[in-house]
DNA sequence: ATGAAAGCGCTAACAA
DNA sequence: TTGTTAGCGCTTTCAT
């Protein structure tokens, strides 16, 4: 921080004053008369005077940011969300921090501590894949950080979370999936310890129960790391595929398990829809040129991250502790493409 | 920041000691016994003690962080890069603080301005589409904060710099349409202000020049925006496709253009690559599974930002002011799929 | 081997 | 209206 290394002390050396006296007049106090402030102002803007946030942020106890952890901002859903949260947070005069977990406990665990000691004023977090125990979470909240939930929640910590209506979601698109003439349908997914994956399933469940279709456990495939590394995702289609009666479609439960599920049916020379439907969560925009085009469950990305921001910001700027949270339920969309596509029997 | 609000005062008095001595202590100091070390870590490690970095940084005047301006995380290129700084500054014991100028000067210099302000010890940045004036980061960089540019760098600024082999990757691509079989080929490219539009445009050229093919300045569209908008890239593309000649090829320059290329292309129901082939330079993980698969120009997107945050680190590191600066230039690769097919006239 | 004290840049209670 | 002063949490001389 010797940038702009111009500091209060500076400005009251230069024109004569305190550094209250110029801490003061810069932050406009009724104290301080028209002259001095004027004074102050000009000679600050002049020398480009820049307050350091660090020391503010130190005296002040708050930092006028906020931290995000994702699992992957390679992933479109996420970044969309990240554009949301940006939005709000920027029109409120707030600042993000993002990082990102690629779906490990333990750089969730440190990037939330990064952000901590980087004294981030409240926290937007969709919790990794693999982590299963919340207490470092918990134990912030309890501590008075403003915590916020999206997409992957705890039903563990009470605060106020935005998800999307993932049963729902999932109902449909098997809904539509059997409609179209499909029986045998599978479903990848994320780690069973996830809010989403178990909202997902149930969706895939229901859907089968209410068309009195069976629900095949061999159907149902976790990945532990959300689909992160190709081999537990291609050990579960393998699965799927060499099974005595493979599945004739296939519902897939996150952005990163969709696109990898269809590139690993192209290099396994598995024509979709004609040998396997597919049906999948995602929000990438290139779902109209894929080949075949994708059928997909679409989130409302931006809103989920403008929605939780503006809760986050809500509880930081409370007066009072909040004590009583929302759970916010945004609706999700089916895209019908070609990739569900009823086929007639060759 | 009261949360894990144990301070290095609580323990000196926790444990009869001053802070010095506790702080000593902390930083493994030789001056201190090897037994109030022991009491002194261990009160912190059950304590869960962190040191304030916002305190430690104000002390020290550095924050043990570096931050990050790309155009957009909501592209594949970017966050693969990103994925290369995270990596490298990790194992160096640095954070990482990510901001995106979503081609806009104005965000551009918020966020450089943010950033700075975090004390972050050193940046890396792709410059805005928009970005013309670079006087923001030459001043930053003369009050002596370290730089280093990548992807789009800017020549008025001597520091290190890591780019791709622009010009070669953009040469390549064209050589091959040209030897498809394809004679009419329009390029769809960036700001004209930026580095890379220049040095890809450049190999465009020679390709043309060297195979004997007249450059048709009518073949060439800039978009300003860098195709964030899609209004100016619709415009481009449809005075490509209306002219008395339209192309029967398209060399795109940038993730971004090149996939909303492809998108309105869909839209406006031409064939690719039978009424038009398609190049682009992208780092899709789906070009495989596009329809049709996308004849890409591939950066080492990882390596990048490995590379740029090593020569980053290294001048922050450095003992004596840097005035060396290195050039890198790292190799394109040239992914050949069916959107560039030659294709039997009808 | 340990502690007292100054100070990083800023804010705010209190004095003048 | 302006100035003095005491910290915020930490590091770092300089005593002891």
């Amino acid at each position: 921080m010797n940038f702009d290394a111009i500091t209060i002390r500076d400005i009251a050396r230069e024109l004569q004053l305190s550094v209250s006296t110029v801490s003061k007049a810069l932050r406009d106090s009724y104290e301080i008369s028209e002259k001095t402030k004027k004074l102050v102002l000009e000679y600050a803007k002049e020398n480009n005077y820049r307050p350091n946030p660090m020391a503010q942020s130190l005296k002040k106890g708050h930092s006028k940011s906020i931290g995000i952890v994702v699992s992957s901002i390679d992933n479109q859903f996420f970044s969309q969300v990240i554009n949301g949260m940006e939005s709000e947070a920027y029109s409120q005069g707030y600042n993000v921090i993002i990082t990102q977990s690629h779906e490990s406990y333990d750089l969730e665990v440190q990037n939330v501590s990064h952000l901590i000691h980087r004294a981030i004023d409240g926290l937007l977090i969709s919790i990794a894949t693999e982590t299963a125990d919340v207490e470092h979470l918990r134990r912030l909240q309890q501590q008075g950080l403003p915590i916020v939930f999206f997409d992957r929640v705890s039903s563990e910590i009470d605060t106020h979370k935005v998800i999307v209506d993932n049963l729902g979601g999932s109902y449909q698109a098997t809904i539509h999936l059997i409609d179209s003439g499909y029986k045998n349908i599978a479903h990848i997914t994320s780690s069973v310890t996830s809010s989403v994956t178990t909202q997902r399933l149930s969706g895939y469940v229901q859907a089968l129960v209410e068309r009195g279709i069976e629900v095949n456990d061999q159907y149902i495939k976790y990945c532990a790391h959300g689909g992160l590394n190709l081999e537990e995702l291609e050990q579960a289609v393998d699965e799927l595929l060499q099974s005595s009666t493979p599945p004739d479609a296939i519902l897939t439960a996150s952005d990163r398990i969709t696109t990898s599920t269809m590139t690993l049916l192209h290099k396994k020379n598995i024509r979709i829809p004609q040998d396997v439907a597919l049906v999948g969560f995602s929000n990438t925009v290139l779902a109209d040129v894929l080949n075949p085009s994708l059928t997909s469950v679409h989130q409302p990305a931006f809103e989920i991250g403008k929605k939780a921001t503006e809760m986050l910001l809500s509880i930081i700027n409370s007066k009072r502790p909040v004590t009583e949270f929302e759970n916010v339920i945004l609706p999700t969309e089916l895209f019908i493409r070609n990739s569900s596509l009823k086929v007639a029997p060759e």
